[in-house]
DNA sequence: GTCTATACTTGGATAGAC
DNA sequence: GTCTATCCAAGTATAGAC
């Protein structure tokens, strides 16, 4: 997996519908715009950095996108919107808390080497000096929040815990500590802690469990 | 030692020893720099914009800090160590879970309305693009993750879930926790969600507390 | 659609007067 | 120690040739 992404494309303008991957520039722009967000944060992501990582001409970046900010938008959906449908095909087989905190951990490890979560991070914490990214970056991380809130409201069905854990609050929680682990473990490129971490989640859920009766 | 200066003042140059709070320059320096990256972010915190912030010269940054990243090193080492003082402070009445969790909840209000954490965030996020300041930044998080672990021990000793719960994994997990939360709290500005994380889990830490007779 | 060239702005950093 | 002036690199964005 891991640089299994670079995109699923296929809907692309073109009436050439074909399954082959056809890269338009627009396409190589955002996934350069993606790369050095990755690589350099939000801070060293220059149109001309990207030019530079996408191996294209700069000028081509106001062509395609209007603006900077525009293209980092669209990179930030792309991301976000590939994610989502991963994390999807993923998570349609968990019904118990086990089998989530199992799959989070596996996602996660992806997530880690891939980037896609210091994506997020990185446009989080540089729209606070770009004012007119705040709105739009709030939106695209909406759907990450409902996302988990339908996770955990499936998983905690019909458990004790339903009415202890409001599904909302768990969910906001749980994205912030995906953030929050993420950008600590880039940080150091210390990644044991993060494993550990989840380990240690596995293994309380699957001693709740059998406490819970089948949670489904 | 990283900038062990950056000071706590009283023992000034001056002859002039008064408990009078003297503000040297250099300490204006670094309160507007944390001011702009707090109000601007890594990325809008260049030298001449926190030169307007602080109503002082550009060239007074370099002249006594010699470079911008060597500023916002010791930015960042005047909020961690005094915000350290003030949890160390706040922490030294709680001996059960819930006190903990209390005065987590009570500090994090702090914490959020002056944007220490946010200047932690996007340092982190920051030190991508600018890999000399990686190291530092890494320094500056680990007395946090030990503050951490050094509580959550004392406050789990003695109790069932000591077995369960390494102390240095939900350190590390408590502190990614608070800046992710952070992060998504200043995004859009809506602080409901994270009072309510900490009020489930001060209900939860309420509700365990009993199960475990005194934890001390 | 893509490239070259360029206008204009901001930023880090230094020199030198005061 | 502080200010003015300035150098130069880098950035966003546009115009216009191809």
């Amino acid at each position: 997996m891991l640089k299994a992404d670079a995109q699923d494309v296929s809907g692309g303008e073109g009436p050439t519908a074909t399954t082959t991957t056809t890269t338009t520039t627009k396409e190589r722009i955002v996934v350069a715009a993606l790369q050095t967000l990755r690589a350099e944060g939000f801070a060293g992501t220059s149109a001309r950095a990207i030019a530079r990582t996408g191996g294209f001409n700069q000028a081509l970046i106001f062509y395609h996108f209007g603006t900077l900010s525009d293209l980092l938008l669209a990179a930030l959906d792309r991301t976000s919107t590939d994610r989502m449908a991963r994390y999807r095909s993923m998570v349609a087989e968990a019904n118990s808390i086990s089998d989530l905190v199992g799959i989070a951990s596996r996602i996660y490890q992806e997530d880690l080497e891939a980037g896609h979560i210091t994506v997020l991070s990185e446009m989080i914490a540089g729209s606070l000096s770009r004012p007119d990214l705040g709105p739009e970056v709030v939106r695209a991380m909406e759907p990450w929040i409902d996302f988990a809130e339908e996770m955990i409201r499936k998983v905690l069905q019909g458990t004790p815990f339903a009415s202890l854990l409001p599904p909302r609050t768990v969910a906001f929680a749980v994205v912030a500590l995906y953030l929050g682990v993420d950008l600590l473990d880039h940080l150091d490129g210390d990644h044991s802690r993060a494993e550990e971490m989840f380990q240690t989640a596995e293994k309380i859920s699957e001693i709740l469990e059998p406490m819970l009766g089948a949670a489904r």
